[in-house]
RNA sequence: GGGAGCGUGCCGGAAUUGGUAGACGGACUCGACUCAAAAUCGAGCGCCUUCGGGCAUGUGGGUUCAAGUCCCACCGCUCCUACCA
């Protein structure tokens, strides 16, 4: 074999690359009434500046999706963009002293150049980044949307302090003893003036909405409805009495979604936080209440909800009437009661909840147990509150109702009396999005003495990011500090007023993007109605499932009130969502030391043992990362085996929704199957074959197939060789369609190329041209360089011609020819009581009267029945006669 | 505690939705080629077997002519969520 036609894909991957971007392969064509619209598109990375198997893996399922789409003959938008305001560059700022804005372009050029050598099928003028004043004016246009629309607005909240750095700090960045990441420090809680978005005016509507989402994993939607968290049930009213037991003029209203049992509640319980607390507490218990207050409040949350801790609390003094049944009961706080969730009170009903049942055990708090298991009058709870149905007792009125009937009995009492009425609580909360942050969105909003908030004038927008910053890392952010900048005088009223100093939490900055992607170049709009009518909802989404949550929930929530607006005209920004498995790299451990080893560092990976010690390690598959040496670099695989062989792997290896476990040998047992094809074309090059001039397309196999009947028919080979390839069209078209099953796709392709490796010679000119042809453009989508070199080779395009019209990325997807599945005999399976007892080759066409003749006149049926007749015969016919002794 | 999902050879994974379990690939074994190795090509590859066959899809039951697939119970694993009243 001459050294010339050896597979070597870094010889002509990067010349693809650069002649499919200059041919503008790319890029997205306008769209024309009555096109077929799709939009594919990947969750965008933050630009880190390495690219990672988890993006790789991610961008390349998305890149198929839209090279078939293309194939089929739609219209394709595949952009990329940027997520590029966050923590990580502010980080570089403050520890080396960079540039945040040049950092982050520097990476993203550099991870641009990583993903383009990956051949994805990016339309790159379209390209967007959250950090650039022509996005982010947008996204600060948006913010005064839900201004405008009462959905955007301030209000006290805690948030994490660090005392010594002077700054805010993310939940992520405070450690679980309750210190800052950076400065050690002990997290103080503080009350800021925070900006929020009213995402629980769309709870409803992002909970029913779910429903119409069936191109999404069915886990992603659960978590979604999980997280928005509806629950009905009743707010309730309890009547603060005085020393003397006399009815007040203050009420505890009291959330619960088992009013049923409001007659076994034997106290009410309030959060530290609930502003009642300090006006009721009564002043022979001021003391405790106020250190239990102070000791809660200085509690992390993940010690606040740590849910084996036992719960702590102090009874106030005060007493409050049960409005059930008149009895007065105690008033406590507790630290399990959480003051953001419904009315921030709970009514303590030990016998029926099992908080309150450890609650009221600790503090010797009465247990009244009101409801009893349907057959059974037993005492149905020991150690335990009995939280299932069962009938009322020690209830008055309702005495003898099932539960489910006294919870509405119960309301509509209450309801009537004026002590309460239904009430549909939602675990969702309002979406904070201040960050007291420089590298993020400035919120557009000034504060003036007169005025109060005001909005920044549209067409001042952008408020820009000053560029000349100090970054120390302490006291708070860095454009507070910036009096040029922060000093300004009022759009309303002209007098001296100040800019809001906090930027927007980056979610924000996200929630868009791909409406921008539309229309990513539009000066006047962040897009017109039209352009993002057009393309979207978005057809594919592909992304990782920990943006299963918020990320979506932002997205499906900012595309409601866009409509609300009547900025765009659909509900649901995604239609189909595909949630990628993570990439597990090889992992090595000292079982005693607890140390990872990295691969490099194995000498025989059958028997892996640690190179100092010689300690027999662990070896186990983990979500690659640095600390654990099991990384694999994108860029080292390119470079030894090619990006086409890197994307065969990635989609082979596992089903797409599944982690994958990168492994050199199958890497390597990919790269063969490519040069395999690489061979397969060579020799068909060597025995004269050409596709030029259209040879093997339809007309030249639908005459030959004319011919072939006229004189005989087709030669075996030719008859397996066609079945083989009209069956890899089926199965992959099938596979690719919806449900994506990239890995049964490749192993099609596999066996259509063993296929012809044992048919294709015996064939004849035309059948060969089809099976090559046929085999190239299903395996363009995959590896685009490699079918595309191929292609050229086997004169599919003239080396002359214009890329954009020749290029195997401009056919068209085949069309399988049902003919060519049909066979004159099928194997008929012979199974005896339900047992495979062997095959029988019977004609094709044959009904059920035959092939039940044929099934107990066979050998089988003789040796197995001993000559009687079967007392039963099933016949599914193509597939199998079972005989019943 | 709540929710979702999964369990198939040595490994990754297939299985037309109830119809020949183990496609395709990796690893491994043998053979050809080679001075040799790699590459390549060919063969084998669930377990047991007295070579007739028997047993096999986490375990135990059930439905069915027929179960990896449907139903019930149990065991194990993974992910998410977590005091939401």
């Amino acid at each position: 074999m001459s050294e010339s036609s050896r597979y070597q894909p870094q010889a002509i991957e990067t010349g693809w690359q650069r002649a499919w971007r200059e041919n503008g392969l790319h890029d997205t064509p306008e769209l024309k009434p009555g096109d077929e619209a799709f939009y594919a598109l990947s969750m965008f990375p933050y630009p880190s500046g390495n690219l990672h198997m988890g993006h790789v893996r991610n961008y390349v399922i998305t890149d198929v999706v839209a090279r078939v789409q293309r194939l089929r003959g739609n219209k394709v938008l595949h952009p990329m963009g940027w997520d590029a305001f966050g923590l990580p560059a502010e980080n570089a700022a403050i520890e080396r002293g960079v540039d945040p804005g040049g950092w982050t372009d520097q990476n993203i050029a550099s991870m641009r150049e990583q993903l383009n050598q990956l051949g994805l099928s990016i339309d790159w003028d379209r390209e967007v980044a959250t950090c650039h004043a022509d996005y982010y004016r947008w996204t600060q246009w948006l913010f005064l949307q839900f201004l405008d629309s009462g959905l955007a607005y301030q209000k006290d909240a805690t948030v994490n302090w660090d005392p010594i750095d002077q700054t805010v700090l993310a939940n992520e960045q405070v450690d679980s003893e309750g210190r800052s990441w950076r400065s050690g420090a002990l997290v103080e809680k503080r009350k800021l003036r925070q900006w929020f978005l009213k995402i629980t005016d769309y709870a409803q509507q992002l909970l029913d909405d779910l429903n119409q989402l069936e191109g999404w994993p069915e886990r992603v939607r659960t978590m979604q409805a999980n997280w928005i968290g509806r629950s009905t049930g009743a707010e309730l009213q309890f009547t603060v009495v005085d020393a003397d037991g006399n009815d007040t003029a203050e009420r505890i209203t009291v959330f619960t979604t088992r009013p049923d049992t409001i007659f076994g509640a034997s106290y009410v319980v309030l959060a530290p936080e609930h502003p009642l607390v300090a006006e009721l507490t009564t002043a022979e218990h001021e003391i405790e209440v106020e250190a239990f207050c102070d000791l809660v409040s200085r509690q992390s949350e993940q010690e606040r909800t740590a849910e084996d801790k036992p719960k702590r609390g102090v009874a106030i003094g005060a007493q409050v009437r049960n409005p059930a049944n008149g009895e007065l009961i105690p008033i406590w706080i507790a630290d399990y009661v959480l003051a953001e969730y419904g009315t921030g009170a709970v009514m303590g009903v030990p016998a029926h909840d099992q908080r309150d049942f450890l609650f009221a055990r600790q503090y010797e708090l009465p247990v009244q147990q009101v409801i009893i298991p349907e057959d059974s009058d037993e005492h149905a709870f020991e150690g335990g509150a009995w939280t299932e149905g069962g009938v009322l007792i020690h209830s008055g009125r309702f005495d003898g109702l099932p539960n489910g009937e006294a919870k509405l009995a119960i309301t509509a009492a209450a309801a009537a009396e004026g002590w309460g009425q239904e009430k549909v609580q939602f675990r969702l909360r309002d979406w904070l999005i201040s960050r007291q942050r420089y590298w993020g969105c400035p919120i557009p909003v000034i504060h003036c003495d007169s005025c109060g908030v005001v909005p920044v004038p549209a067409e001042q927008l952008p408020v820009e990011l000053p560029r000349d910053v100090a970054f120390s890392g302490k006291g708070g952010s860095p454009l507070a500090q910036l009096e040029s900048w922060v000093n300004v005088s009022c759009p309303c009223c002209g007098k001296p007023a100040k800019r809001e100093t906090d930027t927007m939490d980056t979610f924000m900055c996200s929630s868009w993007y791909f409406l921008r992607y539309s229309d990513a170049k539009n000066s006047q709009l962040p897009f017109s109605k039209e352009a993002v009518d057009s393309w979207l909802p978005v057809d594919q989404y592909v992304g990782g499932i920990e943006h299963a949550i918020l990320h979506l929930l932002y997205s499906r929530f900012f595309t409601k009130v866009l409509r609300d607006r009547g900025l765009l005209s659909f509900d649901e920004p995604f239609t189909r969502l595909l949630t990628q498995g993570m990439v597990q790299g090889i992992t090595y451990k000292n079982p005693l030391t607890g140390k990872y080893i990295a691969p490099g560092d194995v000498a025989d990976p059958t028997d892996p043992r640690d190179p100092v010690s010689g300690e027999v390690l662990e070896t186990f598959f983990e979500k690659m990362s640095k600390s654990k040496y099991n990384g694999v670099d994108p860029a080292v695989v390119i470079d030894k085996y090619g990006a086409d062989t890197a994307r065969m792997f990635i989609l082979f290896k596992a089903p797409p929704e599944k982690d994958l476990e990168w492994d050199d040998a199958d890497v390597e047992g990919q790269f063969r199957f490519l040069q395999r094809l690489w061979r397969l074309v060579d020799s068909a090059c060597e025995r004269g074959l050409s596709l030029a001039a259209g040879a093997g397309n339809a007309d030249a196999v639908a005459q030959a197939l004319a011919e072939a009947s006229a004189s005989g028919g087709l030669k075996p080979d030719e008859q397996e060789l066609r079945r083989a390839v009209h069956t890899a069209i089926t199965e992959i078209s099938d596979d690719l369609d919806g449900d994506y099953q990239f890995n049964t796709a490749v192993s099609e392709l596999m066996k259509l190329s063993n296929a012809m490796g044992s048919h294709l010679e015996a064939s004849g000119e035309v059948f060969a041209c089809e099976a090559l042809r046929t085999l190239l453009i299903l395996l363009a989508p995959f590896a685009p360089h490699l079918s595309e070199e191929l292609w050229l080779k086997l004169g599919g395009r003239n080396s002359g011609d214009a890329l954009a019209g020749s290029s195997i990325h401009a056919q068209r997807w085949p069309v399988a020819d049902a003919s060519a599945l049909v066979r004159d005999t099928v194997p008929l399976v012979i199974q005896i009581k339900g047992k495979v007892r062997g095959n029988l080759e019977v004609p094709a066409d044959a009904d059920k009267a035959t092939l039940e003749k044929l099934a107990l006149e066979s050998d089988i049926a003789a040796k197995w029945l001993e000559g009687k007749p079967p007392s039963r015969v099933i016949v599914v016919p193509g597939k199998l006669v079972n005989l019943v002794p």
